[in-house]
DNA sequence: CACCTTATTGACCGATTCGGTCAATAGTTT
DNA sequence: AAACTATTGACCGAATCGGTCAATAAGGTG
């Protein structure tokens, strides 16, 4: 009887997708029976509150983040972009497991609940998976700044775009990749 | 006795920003009269019911953008930066006028309430003003298409990163200008 | 088939919040 | 102080909230 495992399958994608949208207060069980299309009870069932439901979503992602980026092994890559291409095909493989992971890891930084910022880590920001790499061979002519902010913009409106649903990683990469290029093209002094 | 007026700012202010965030459903007048810090009767008083103040903001939200942009005066350059430049500029002066504007705007797009959708235009698509321009300026080796989402890509990023409260446009768009320059630098043909 | 176990639900609870009303109050002008 | 306007606290019935529980539906096993 695996029967019990989609159901909470479907609770656990429920969950992330509402409390990404609406935040912690603004959620109510219901929306998420509904959107689940379980009953209300079954969610009490499992998680016996709508506390407990949250904190187990906040532990799932949190470790579901942690474990994907502790085996990140792009620090050896020295090139910019190679290490971009590598840290982004990291992230997106962690949230291909579950589509609504990358919505509720951008509302945690704007809910406002109580309950939310007292659970909420310190952000595993990025800057730590770019020690290291190889600044030189961008273009002297230009602000390095500008150069850098442009890059992760676009890297930030291509994953915005993306369409993870329907395509796999690698297709995703390849075409992240074709971005990557121009973007090398253009910023890296010529030889 | 001008204190009218100041309340009802502050109202307005708030519903946008409550509607914003929060959509239409989840939205309380209460959560709109806290942030506004008035009284929840005071709202009815002026609005009638929740329904009217939400007509009331989405008619405001029209035809401030529409007047906004009915004197759009930069159809006339056809350089792509240029025209860019002039279009950012027309829809920053528009959305300064009151900061929770843009985010009422963005929000209209993913708010699932018939109420929403039923009262919503057809957006006001940016590509009708990006008529005529001259695309042959950009670089041959490099796919064009690629280029323009890349662009518009960090128009998006630099707006959200933006801080429109502290500092006027002209700073703004002096900014945004740097950063235009360095695309126009990498993307134009040398000559 | 009957029997047992597990998965799931509809109906319900008291408490809170919802949109909305209204008489009373505070502030300003004359 | 009288008159008027702007604003509010207290309140309404209805809806929704988080949460409970007995009943049922759905396998698995003999």
């Amino acid at each position: 009887m695996q029967k019990k495992e989609e159901s909470n399958r479907r609770i656990i994608d429920a969950g992330f997708k509402c409390f990404a949208l609406n935040g912690y207060k603004k959620t109510s069980v219901d929306d998420i029976a509904q959107s689940a299309g379980v009953s209300k009870a079954l969610i009490f069932h499992y998680y016996g509150s709508k506390d407990g439901l949250y904190s187990y979503l906040l532990n799932y992602y949190i470790d579901t983040v942690t474990d994907g980026l502790q085996s990140f092994d792009g620090l050896y890559k020295t090139d910019f972009f190679e290490r971009l291409e590598a840290f982004s095909e990291a992230k997106l493989r962690i949230l291909q497991k579950n589509a609504a992971l990358f919505d509720f890891s951008m509302s945690l930084a704007n809910d406002k609940d109580q309950k939310v910022i007292d659970f909420s880590q310190p952000g595993s920001d990025a800057s730590k998976y770019f020690d290291g790499v190889d600044m030189s061979r961008f273009k002297d002519g230009i602000e390095l700044d500008y150069m850098i902010k442009i890059i992760f913009w676009c890297s930030a409106g291509f994953i915005k775009d993306a369409d993870m649903s329907k395509s796999n990683v690698g297709d995703v990469m390849k075409e992240f990749k074709k971005f990557t290029d121009v973007l090398k093209k253009v910023f890296y002094k010529e030889n």
